[in-house]
DNA sequence: CGAGACTTTGACCGTAGTCAATTTATGTGG
DNA sequence: CCACATAAATTGACTACGGTCAAAGTCTCG
């Protein structure tokens, strides 16, 4: 793929290359910069691994889009996660036999081994690495959930709002709007849903007016309004649904 | 809940109450030693977070089962994970929020906070609790391909298997027969199914002969055997099943 | 214009959910 | 030790969400 359609995907977010950075105040400029000399770029289609001999490290999307997966021996296949710019991810050591990184755009890499390691010894302050982690993890988390025990609608819903979110943090959204390099099929590995009904989801949620989708945009329209019909991220505090009884031999299976 | 019989729900396993920890080398005496004193007791049924003031801070989980979940606004509800002895988890900070830490049975825990800033400062070896935490997220991306793209079926299978692999790990399987607090409900909740299904699963599986379930046993009949029909750890190395194609503005949604 | 990939549609099927009732297991108090 | 209370497990009847298969329609690019 040729560096100058990398490029364009690239521009009119150069301003924000480094929001999901800026953003969270902890990381300084120094380390910024070194950043900046480990840049990686990758082109779109590619797998990436770091190599299973070295031990593991961690990189941080800089630009374009990543996909976490696993295929099944039968060709069923599962997207964990999907990784944005600002977002960390570990490479190398044993994690490439359980999860390939497919980078689902043209994508730039930075390295951050030597800021693990700062960031690790300061403790006194909330780590960028430690609350970017724990975002991965928050973001696991809904993931299960979306798949776990929401409708089809719910899980669409669910995901786009999340990506609205993610997007809306590093300045990717403008007016309710976010563009989104994903085709149905893609989509549907991500909410484990088969094609077929991804795309009756999206006609469905199109006719109920709830959104806009298409030529790689989405529109979410009154995404506070959709929030709660998708059960996104108003999940009570905890505890207060469903009382937890001890699981004794008595009650066991 | 009486220290007694706590006493008794990690007696029998005295000798391996450390397995899940001297299993894996890089854990030292001295930080064993400062588990001890931190260690905190934790009644069944009760449920665990930190003050969401503090700073979040990592436990190693000594004795029992814990399990992480959360409740939609409606009632339904997912457990993201079981946690057995060995396994490290956050508490406090803004965790709390998202997610709930249960106490399945009587459960130990102990402080690793100390033990974490060591770890992390440690990088010439293999850490143990980066080692702990790379496992863990295999687990969550297990859990998501469970409930992502297997049957009832395959999910109960794959889900016992998880459960075999891991006990074994620390000393809690014998002849292919191991303990658990379970409910079919909490079954439920873990698989994303209800419960009902999982009962006809159970039996299905019963009357095929492949385990044997009941008064908080399992014994899974030919675990390897098990293992190929549930697509359990036998995941193509990645890419090779499915080719990736560049998703640009021409083929997106 | 033609090729290839993606989207859309229809017909049909099957897995899993729901509701409601019954049975079984484990305690508990008299 | 027995009657009763409670929670789990089990069963049946019915529904529906989502999967599968196959064909037709669209879009973009070369």
């Amino acid at each position: 793929m040729a560096p100058s359609a990398h490029t364009v995907m690239i521009r009119g977010s150069s301003a924000s290359k480094f929001a999901g950075l800026n953003d969270v105040q902890e990381l300084d400029v120094d380390l910024a910069r070194r950043f900046w000399r480990a840049v990686e770029r990758v082109a779109a289609g590619a797998q990436i691994w770091g190599s299973t001999e070295g031990r593991q490290r961690l990189i941080v999307l800089v630009s374009g889009w990543l996909a976490e997966t696993r295929n099944l021996p039968d060709g069923r296949r599962q997207i964990f996660s999907l990784l944005l710019p600002g977002d960390v991810a570990s490479i190398g050591g044993s994690t490439g036999l359980n999860r390939g990184l497919v980078a689902l755009t043209n994508v730039e890499l930075a390295d951050v081994g030597a800021l693990g390691a700062a960031a690790a010894a300061g403790e006194g302050k909330e780590s960028w690495l430690a609350e970017s982690i724990r975002r991965r993890e928050e973001r696991l988390f809904d993931q299960i959930v979306r798949i776990g025990r929401l409708s089809a609608k719910e899980r669409v819903l669910h995901f786009l709002l999340e990506l609205y979110h993610r997007l809306d943090a590093i300045g990717l959204v403008k007016e309710d709007t976010f563009r989104i390099p994903l085709t149905q099929e893609l989509f549907a590995d991500v909410l484990g849903l088969s094609v077929v009904h991804i795309n009756r989801t999206l006609q469905q949620l199109r006719r109920e007016g709830l959104l806009t989708i298409g030529r790689g945009a989405v529109t979410l329209h009154q995404p506070h309004k959709l929030a709660s019909t998708a059960c996104y991220q108003f999940e009570s505090p905890f505890g207060e649904a469903r009382s937890w009884r001890p699981v004794t031999r008595r009650n066991a299976i």
